[in-house]
This record gives structure tokens, sequence and C-alpha cells, in this order.
RNA sequence: GGUGGAGUGGCCGAGAGGCGAGGCAACGGCCUGCAAAGCCGUGUACACGGGUUCGAAUCCCGUCUCCACCUCCA
């Protein structure tokens, strides 16, 4: 079975057919860094990254662009706000931004280029557009500069709209537009806005609109025709729609497939209009650990809403808590064994059925339970293979707790395990005496005890075996 | 006004004409000195009203409710 992925464009599941064999180029749009990213943001990358783990793991050599967009009026806005330098703003958010991939376990994209890098390759583009009929200078000497959105036919074909039906902006100024649906390529400069946050162009001095930036960057590294276009769904129209008509007008074919991540909500609506900064990244890895956030993320379809609440992210974390507790345990007593390359063939299906990542888990969930059977009977092949099989699976979620990043971050490396262990296993000794004289009282005194400094000890058919509850249960 | 999506058991969350995805919680059991973990078992749910069909959560018609987008959005 080949992989079969949703095309916003068409609106159908079509089977992927790479430009070039054996190849992918992804482009998906990355954040505009004004502030920092709350769990809808991130949810996006982590689709793209199992997307691209995905892809790797069936054999295709990937490349991801993924742009920041470091310039646009909020940055202004926000940054005058502060009386913060506007590049300085938008790099400490950049920064938040990369900590917040990094904490979820998403691997950098190939290359990550920034709109303000690009200026020479939008106003190369604008140039070409105008010459073909589908831009145009505002009369207004303002320096603007629009796409003639009537000069081009296919416009709406992204997201199924007639021009003629779009409800024009009520609040957009129409300034020196022909038509209130034109958008801008460029805008021109304007008095109270920082010198710096401009640049000479043929129409005078300004900075980009906001589309303008994606669709030079996604030609230039991808070329004329690419895979994969993604983002958010909020930006298939108007952002996507705009990119699009934009690069075909200049003669490119761009995107073979679009795809869109679903929205996440808050009560019922979508999270940047509902949350104050209660699902800031920052402060739900509070609440549980990243690799519990991103399994709450990657246990639902990429194409359905997930409305997020600290209760179903709990109630998530603690299913992940039972693959952990596996691959744990599985790997005391086996010794440790590498992830498998062969995945159960249910897994390859879920997966190739528009990354079908709930089906998956699923299927990881059942591997769990089998495999778990085994636990107690110590090492065996039949063990060995149900440990592979399921950190193959969690490898391609990104969720494999003994691979990076999340094993660096644990406490197995860290210099004071060794005296905690050591410090454990002379009371478990104690205590496996007082075991033995049948002097429960003594052994129960000493498990409470360590219950009580954080350490939790369970008997297994292999002896008494201890870890570190979860530390962070509490938070706002 | 236009376009797209959603409503599933106590909860989260898949699926898409017949066979109860998976998880969390609950209850019963096994294991255990006790616990924890784990395993086994228990729940017949698909917004509402019609229709098609041998059979509908799934298809059709209608209704209700909610969400997203229509130039700030991931």
């Amino acid at each position: 079975m080949t992989l079969r992925l949703y095309d916003t464009a068409t609106a159908s599941v079509r089977d992927f057919v790479p430009v070039h064999p054996g190849q992918v180029g992804i482009y998906h749009c990355g954040l505009t860094v004004q502030g920092a990213p709350h769990v809808g943001h991130i949810y996006k990358e982590v689709v793209f990254d199992v997307l691209r783990r995905w892809f790797e793991r069936s054999g295709y050599q990937v490349t991801v662009i993924a742009n920041v967009t470091d310039i646009d009026d909020k940055i202004l806005a926000k940054s005058a706000e502060r009386s913060v330098p506007w590049w300085a703003h938008a790099y400490e958010f950049e920064r938040e931004l990369h900590w917040a991939y990094e904490v979820l376990g998403c691997r950098p994209p190939t290359y990550e280029p920034r709109a303000t890098g690009h200026i020479p390759e939008m106003i190369e583009m604008i140039g070409e557009l105008i010459e073909r009929g589908h831009a145009y200078a505002a009369p207004d000497g303002s320096g603007d500069v629009y796409f003639d959105v009537k000069s081009w036919p296919a416009y709406g074909a992204l997201s199924h709209q007639k021009i003629a039906d779009m409800e024009p902006a009520e609040d957009a100024d129409p300034r020196g537009k022909r038509d209130p649906r034109d958008f801008a390529l460029w805008k021109g400069y304007t008095e109270g806005t920082p010198r710096t946050a401009s640049w000479p162009t043929p129409w005078g001095r300004g900075r980009p609109g906001w589309h303008l930036e994606c669709s030079a960057m996604a030609g230039k590294y991808l070329g004329d025709e690419f895979d994969i276009h993604g983002g958010g769904l909020d930006l298939r129209f108007p952002h996507h729609e705009n990119e699009l008509a934009q690069s075909t007008a200049v003669g490119q074919k761009f995107a073979r497939t679009w795809m869109h991540s679903a929205l996440v909500t808050t009560a019922g609506e979508k999270m940047s209009k509902s949350m104050g900064n209660g699902a800031v990244v920052r402060n739900v890895v509070q609440r549980v650990r990243p690799i519990e956030l991103r399994y709450y993320l990657v246990q639902s379809h990429y194409r359905s809403v997930v409305e997020f609440s600290f209760e179903a992210l709990e109630e998530a974390a603690k299913s992940f808590q039972r693959v952990d507790g596996f691959v744990t345990r599985a790997t005391e007593v086996t010794g440790g064994v590498d992830a498998a390359s062969e995945l159960p063939s249910e897994f390859v299906a879920a997966l190739d059925d528009d990354l079908g990542t709930p089906a998956a888990v699923a299927v990881l969930h059942n591997t769990v339970r089998d495999g778990n059977k085994l636990v107690a009977d110590g090492d065996s092949a039949a063990l060995r293979e149900s440990l592979a099989a399921v950190r193959g699976m969690l490898d391609v979620l990104g969720l494999d707790p003994l691979a990076e990043p999340w094993v660096s971050r644990s406490a197995a490396g860290d210099e004071l395990t060794g005296v905690v262990d050591g410090l454990v296993k002379a009371l478990l000794e104690q205590r496996a005496a007082a075991r033995e004289r049948k002097d429960y009282a003594a052994s129960d005194a000493i498990r409470d005890q360590l219950k009580s400094l954080g350490v939790v000890v369970e008997d297994t058919p292999q002896g008494p075996r201890w870890t570190i509850a979860a530390s962070n249960t509490e938070g706002q």
C-alpha cells in the first residue's frame, strides 16, 4: 500500500506521487514571531514532524523548509508597545519558538529561512508579476503594490471560493486598490514605523506584504514544483490562496498537495481567540511532561479539531505512562533492544492512510498489552521482539523515551542517580530482610518513607524496582 | 450572504453499510503478605425526525446545535 494524503485543493485523499522519485520537498508555514507559542501553534509543528519522520521511515529523502516571518504589522505594533526594537522582539520570540519545538521533540527543518533575509527575491517576484499584468503599484504614491485578483481567473481555487461571493473586508482601507479583494505584495513605508523596517524598491521604500515571502522562499529552496505545502487550517485563506496565486501567476507549478492541520480549541473556540496564556507551551509543560503533551497531540488525527483541556491532557499522560512503563520494564528485563526496522503491518497501514495516527496509537497499545503479558516471565525472544516493535513505532511518532531528545533529559544520566540508587538499594535490602522475617510493619514503613520522598517501590518477579514519581503533577 | 467542518458510551477519541479501534475512569476477578504495576472480564454509544436496505452510527432527505475561514491568524 502506498501513502495516501488528503489534499485541500482537490478536497480528496490521493496517492502520494513525488515530483522526484525517492525525494520529498515539504514547505510548511512557520510562525510570525510576535508572541509566545501556545499549544495550537505547536500542534502544526508536531503534525509535520510526524509526517516527515514517516516519509523518512518509508525511505524518502526529505527536505523540509519552514519559514520564520520576522517582519509584519503585528511585530511592529507589539514591539512598539514594549518599547523594544522590532528585530529584538522578533528574535526573542523566534528563540522561544525554537525552544518549544525542541522541547516537544520536533526536529529542526532542513532550512528555516527568514522573511527579512529574502527581500531581493520578493522584489524580483513583484517585478515579474507587474510585468505579466497581475500586479500594480498603487496610483496614490503610497508605495503599496497589490496583486490584481481579477487578473487571475484561478483565484479562489484552493479555498473553493468565487471572488464574487467573498465579503470585502469591512475594516480594510481601500487605499489604492482596484478591487477591495486585491492583497498587498508590498506595503509602502508609513510615517511612525521604524526606518529599519523598510527596504528600497523600484516602487518606493517599504516592507513585505505577508504572503509574498512564502512564495519567494518556497520557490527558491524547493523549486517551481514541489510536493507538499502545509500549515494550520486558518492559513488556507487568505495566506495560502494568495501564495498559490502569486507563484502560479509567475509561471510556477507550485505545490502538488496542500495539507492543513486542524485548529486547537479551548472551550470550543479557536485557541488564539479564547485563551489568555494558560495554553502557552511553557506553562503546559509545567503540568505534564513534554513527551506526554506530544503524545496528547499525536493521538488525535491531524484533520480533527483538538479540544484542549487539562483534564484530557492528564488522561493522555496516563495513557502514555502505560506505554512508557512497558518500555522501561521490558528494557530492564531484556537489557535493552534496538527499535525494530520492520513495523507491524497495521501500524504501517494506519499511517499510510492519510497519517492515521489514532489507529497507529491503537496498534501501539495492543502491542504493549501483549508485551506486558511477557514481562513477568523474564527475558525472551518474544519480549525482545515486542519491545523492538514498540520502540520502532514510538520512534516514528517521535515518542521513544529511550531516544533523543527524551533520554538525555531523563534523570538517568544524572550524577546523583548513582548515589540515590545506592541509598535506595540499601533501604530495599533492609526491607527485603524485614519481609523475609514477615515483619510487614517494618517493610511497609520503609516503602512509605521512600514514597513520601517521591520514590515509588514496586515488587516484580525480578525483585523490587524503584522509580522517581512524576514530579510535575501540580501547576496552574 | 459564500465556503468548509463537527455533534459517538461516565470522559477523551477513532471508524464510515453487517464484525464493540484504542485510552482514561468505574466495577468484578487473577497475581501479590499488602500495595503498585500488569493481565482477564463487565459497558451495545453514535444530535433529532423521516427514508433507502435483509441490515444504517455509516447512504439519502429534512431539522437543530456548534466551530472555522471570507485579507491579523498555526
